[in-house]
DNA sequence: GCCGGATTTTGAACAGCGTTCACGACAGGA
DNA sequence: TCCTGTCGTGAACGCTGTTCAAAATCCGGC
């Protein structure tokens, strides 16, 4: 075996192995000692395939982003790329299907949903991360060009970030003890009421907007 | 000078000085060591008064909402407790302004700010710092109060948090560097937006909540 | 004024962390 | 077999929050 194949296989379980600490215990229980002894190689090991453990938490949240855009990808969507000629009203359902299966997403992985915001960056995060945060923001912008025809790309792509802030703020601070920790559905009926009311409101603006210049 | 008053001028300068470090360089640079060496006391000084350094960022923290209740407390609102009948344009009116507001002392004091969230606790927050979030809440319940005069006071309560939570997404991913870095103009135009849009969309909900069930 | 028990303050020591780097093991050509 | 360059190693470094035996201080009784 070349020293490649052995470094890229040295990689993997080290990805395995802190995405598994991860799971079990959240971020702070990754720790540089625990990870060589489970995968079985020396302490230094580590830090001749990642320069340090935040690039480390960064692949395991890749792994994240991946895991969360199946999840998004097997929600039914009427605004989905072959459909028809929806309305708003399903339009606005997508985005609550949108919104209640990212709360889904972070009840059920719990510790790694939090890794993703936890992890404060030392540096900006390389390209191939922001990458595939731009691919499953693709999937808010589809039911969002159907609610806001008059928005360019741009303006739309920064409001459909706008939008999943507004959620992940409301599944955030709902699930943080710190706050406030509402059950499953009440969570999911605050997550309804404020979606819903989004988009009726945005519609609503355009149709404004539209009748002032058009 | 008594025990008593001893321990108490250890205790404030600890939190001086521990809120000087935060708002210097956030909570990362937050020392016990360095906190000893600026107030002039012993290392162990420190767990006479504070039974850690969560307890010593909680009383910083406590300080930040004082400092965030003068803020909104400034905020010119229709719905105030005196007022007349402000209609539901009016209230959110109040809501942009609160929301905004929010934004700017996030801006005006990003590492205060980020200590209020950043910060995991070990155990529940005490009752003392509960309470003064639910004082804060209380501003957003007002206008609230006019957009869903069909709500009761619980059913009100939990919305208001909904839609601060909904805000405070917006701010802290906005500002975050991870996600996206906003200029303060087109982060306040997106505020304005979603905050508008979310009024309007409860409203719109209220009346045809009450034309279902007159 | 002085003593002795109680109380308070102290900072060296401890356990743990991420990260480094001089060293030893090892592979391959001479 | 020896030499050389590459690679993996884990003890060591510097830092952290927290503890606790010991020192210093206080204070009522003689």
């Amino acid at each position: 075996m070349s020293t490649e194949e052995r470094r890229e296989q040295l990689r993997a379980a080290l990805i395995d192995a802190a995405e598994a600490a991860i799971v079990q215990g959240g971020l702070g229980a990754l720790k540089a000692r625990d990870l060589a002894r489970e995968v079985g190689c020396a302490l230094g090991a580590i830090y001749t395939v990642f320069p340090d453990l935040d690039a480390l938490i960064l692949s395991v949240n890749l792994r994240t982003l991946h895991l969360f855009e199946r999840a998004i990808t097997a929600v039914r969507t009427a605004t989905a790329e072959g459909g028809g000629a929806p309305g708003p009203e399903a339009a606005i359902g997508d985005l609550v299907r949108l919104a209640v299966s990212y709360q889904r997403f972070a009840i059920e992985n719990p510790t790694r949903w939090r890794a993703l915001f936890q992890h404060r960056m030392a540096a900006m995060p390389p390209d191939w991360y922001m990458r595939e945060q731009v691919r499953l923001f693709r999937h808010i912008e589809a039911p969002l060009a159907v609610l806001r025809p008059d928005l360019a790309g741009a303006e739309r792509a920064l409001l459909a970030r706008t939008l999943f802030s507004a959620t992940h703020g409301i599944v955030s601070l709902g699930l943080d003890e710190k706050l406030m920790t509402l059950s499953e559905p009440v969570l999911r009926g605050q997550i309804e009421t404020a979606v819903t009311a989004l988009g009726r409101g945005l519609t609503a603006n355009a149709a404004t907007h539209s009748e002032e210049t058009p």
